[in-house]
DNA sequence: AGTAATCTACGAATATATTCGTAGATATGT
DNA sequence: ACATATCTACGAATATATTCGTAGATTACT
């Protein structure tokens, strides 16, 4: 059996996912170029953590050229919905309705977004008759 | 000026402000010996967690009697909504409306839950006309 | 070839979170 | 009074996350 760690990305980490699902694959120097943050990590900083990464398979390393080459192994949402499960159990009692009624009150959503919610709502009770 | 730290609660001290929320103020010992996980907690880490919430002002501590008595500061909704706004900030471009779409695909809701969130939004939208 | 630039690997320093043992104070029971 | 139980304070050990410096390899430049 290949071992299925599938860790949670911590804050750090968290900043590099951003950056490799918005710009794509990368180099270390490409992804510290566009790493926010102040002040700016270092070079070094960026490459420890991809390495760390790779370990934890968060990350995939592409070394056929000698700068490696780092995509994201996990999608935006799967990272998403893994995070938000992680924080429903810890602090919502796992419970996605209660988590969801303080996320719209925690911050107001564009019209927008409410309808887009409102359409997945029926979807959802839809689903459930 | 007193002040202002509103430091994030971490795993382990949301643990037990979890049970400070469902059974209110409490001792150490109370605390201790609700607090769920395998393995327990021994005593003192308890205590020791306590202390430092009460320096981060997490916990207020009534000290009149010899077994000190250890209350919540903030509301769980208060906390939620905190916890949520960092997970916001960090991972969903600060998009309470793409948090709450994976929220709901993460785990389905109860029909009684879809059904308040649907009133929330009513509420949402009502108020923004 | 020889020098400078670029890149990875690795170890170590720092910060924070979590754990618990021990010491000493205070209260309780006989 | 004396022993036992209970409680806090404190320091230290452990684990993890984050930072970056240095060394050595490879490539590019002149």
């Amino acid at each position: 059996m290949t071992k299925k760690k599938n860790i949670n990305p911590t804050d750090a980490e968290l900043d590099i996912l951003r950056v490799l699902w918005s710009h794509g694959p990368g180099t270390v120097k490409e992804i510290h170029e566009q790493l926010p943050g102040k002040p700016p990590r270092g070079y070094t900083t960026v490459l420890k953590l991809l390495q760390i990464m790779s370990e934890k398979d968060l990350v995939a390393r592409d070394e056929r050229r000698r700068a490696h080459v780092y995509r994201a192994c996990y999608s935006i949402e799967y990272t998403q919905r893994k995070l938000l499960s992680r924080l429903m159990d810890k602090a919502f009692d796992s419970s996605a309705g209660k988590l969801v009624v303080q996320a719209l009150s925690a911050k107001p959503a564009s019209r927008e977004e409410l309808q887009e919610i409102r359409r997945l709502l029926d979807k959802l009770e839809g689903g459930k008759k």
